[in-house]
RNA sequence: GGAGACGUCGCAUAGUCCGGUCGAGUGCACCACCCUGCUAAGGUGGAGUCCCCGCAAGGGGACCGCGGGUUCAAAUCCCGCCGUCUCCGCCA
């Protein structure tokens, strides 16, 4: 939910950036009438209201004999007011559904357009070459033993698959070094549920043109997250959240579900694009004025999460029209995958400023004291997806991979997976 | 799965049976001031959140888990939902 005093003071401003997304302006004048309609609702109802209220002090101090008349009185303004109260809701109804089709305002700097408009900001690290044929990921995984994608389909279907051996312990090498990482820059580890109720789903804002991705369990009326990010954001939700001590920053561990609906033989092959996976997600709590820093610093960590590995990246700045409705500013890092001939994304971060928190009724206090929006963060870390990039990268001839230095204490100071049998 | 109890202003509680004088008392914590030569104690006052009108001063409305209903009037009565707890059953 954008800030509706925005709406009222700056349309402008509202437009400009639905026009930077390619999204409707129209949209924005809606919203204006709908807030209006509302308004003049409310005070029509207020003022009813406190005429009945004054009514029924009346009666109370009446003596008993004049209450019958005076309640007689009053019948008729107690259905107007009733009316009245009625008509608010509606606008208010109205205006909310209006409100909430506007996606966050998005940043200075975000490049207009949609997909393919984005920004490359940098490329870092020098794309390996090798003197032999690369394989991919999926072969190199299978030479290792690493990853079963056919019984992952006999079990559990097309997109599912078992990570085993080397390869089960690579993800939780990756995971404990992001985790590590995490915890030497003051983030709180956390564990968080993977099902969650509607009104936390909707509030994070995942049930709007991502609601087919979610899954669903309607006997429990819950929703599988495909993200920690959708937890980590509700933790807080109806809270004011204490920010005297600085950024509150978590980081979540947890496998997420996704549904990949409309992703039909896109990236089939191997572990690319799965129905789940685990990730570390960074989620941050700050304030609107510190926010923007907060988004270099986690973009920041991220890169030096790919620099450890060894993995060549580029980092771009997601174009408006390709932004999630929560996220004023994204910043994707793609690592490079050799036998793809191309940059791969494994982490995201979103600046979400204020629009999710005021969703979720997520406050903080300002110097002040005054109660005011929050801005969330969120950013990857570490995904399942990383094993990809890193047995590309760091194959060699023999269908062995080199194991990068940061990771090797995660796994017992291993320095070469080699292929089973070999 | 069955039975029951409960959900009030940061925390703890009163109020609910008998609807109005209750947006709501008390204690603790909190803030300001006063008093007391330390720590402590005592006194006075203040303080919630959201929204509307207003340049402001100020005025008004809503909020007693959530949503409906009854009524001139609901924290209080009725219904539904959610949550917490206890007991029984079951269980990887």
């Amino acid at each position: 939910m954008i800030d509706p005093a925005l709406l009222r003071d700056d349309p402008d401003l509202v437009k400009a950036s639905q026009r930077s997304r390619r999204a409707s302006e129209a949209l924005v004048d809606e919203a204006r009438e709908a807030d209006a309609e509302r308004r003049s609702a409310l005070t029509e109802f207020e003022r009813l209201r406190a005429e009945q209220n004054a009514f029924g002090k009346k009666v109370a101090a009446a003596p008993k004999e004049e209450k019958a008349a005076l309640v007689a009185q009053v019948q008729q303004l107690a259905g107007e007011v009733k009316a009245a109260g009625a008509r608010v809701t509606a606008a208010e109804e109205a205006f909310a559904q209006t409100a909430r089709r506007i996606p966050n305002i998005v940043l200075d700097g975000v490049p207009p357009g949609g997909e393919d408009d984005y920004v490359v900001l940098r490329e870092v690290g020098e794309r390996s070459s090798f003197d032999f044929a690369p394989k991919d990921h999926l072969e190199i995984a299978e030479g290792l033993d690493a990853i079963d994608m056919a019984r992952g389909a006999k079990v559990s279907g097309a997109r599912f698959y078992f990570l085993k051996g080397i390869g089960a312990r690579l993800e939780l090498a990756i995971m404990n070094l992001a985790l590590d990482r995490a915890l030497a820059e003051g983030f709180i580890p956390v564990i968080p549920p993977t099902l969650v109720r509607p009104e936390i789903m909707e509030g994070t804002g995942f049930l709007g043109e991502h609601a087919d991705e979610v899954y669903y369990l309607p006997n429990d009326e819950l929703y599988l997250t495909g993200t920690s990010e959708v937890a980590l954001a509700g933790l807080h939700s109806d809270e004011i959240v204490d920010l005297s001590k600085g950024a509150v920053r978590y980081a979540g561990w947890s496998t997420c579900y996704r549904r990949e609906a409309g992703s039909y033989g896109k990236d089939t092959r191997g572990i690319i694009r799965v129905h789940q996976f685990n990730k570390l997600e960074m989620f941050v709590y700050t304030t609107p004025a510190d926010a923007e820093a907060e988004h270099q610093r986690l973009l920041s960590y991220q890169e030096g999460m790919l620099q450890a590995l060894g993995l060549s990246y580029r980092v771009i700045d997601t174009a408006a029209g390709d932004l999630g409705t929560s996220a004023a500013r994204k910043f994707d890092v793609e690592a490079w995958v050799p036998t793809q001939d191309a940059y791969r994304e494994l982490t995201s971060t979103s600046n979400c400023t204020t629009y999710q928190g005021r969703r979720l009724g997520i406050r903080t206090r300002g110097e002040s004291g005054k109660t005011e929006a929050i801005a969330t963060l969120n950013g990857t870390l570490a995904t399942t997806r990383w094993i990809v990039a890193i047995l590309e990268t760091h194959q060699q001839a023999d269908g062995s991979v080199l194991v990068p230095e940061a990771l090797r204490p995660y796994l017992g100071g291993l320095e070469v997976l080699m292929p089973v049998g070999a």
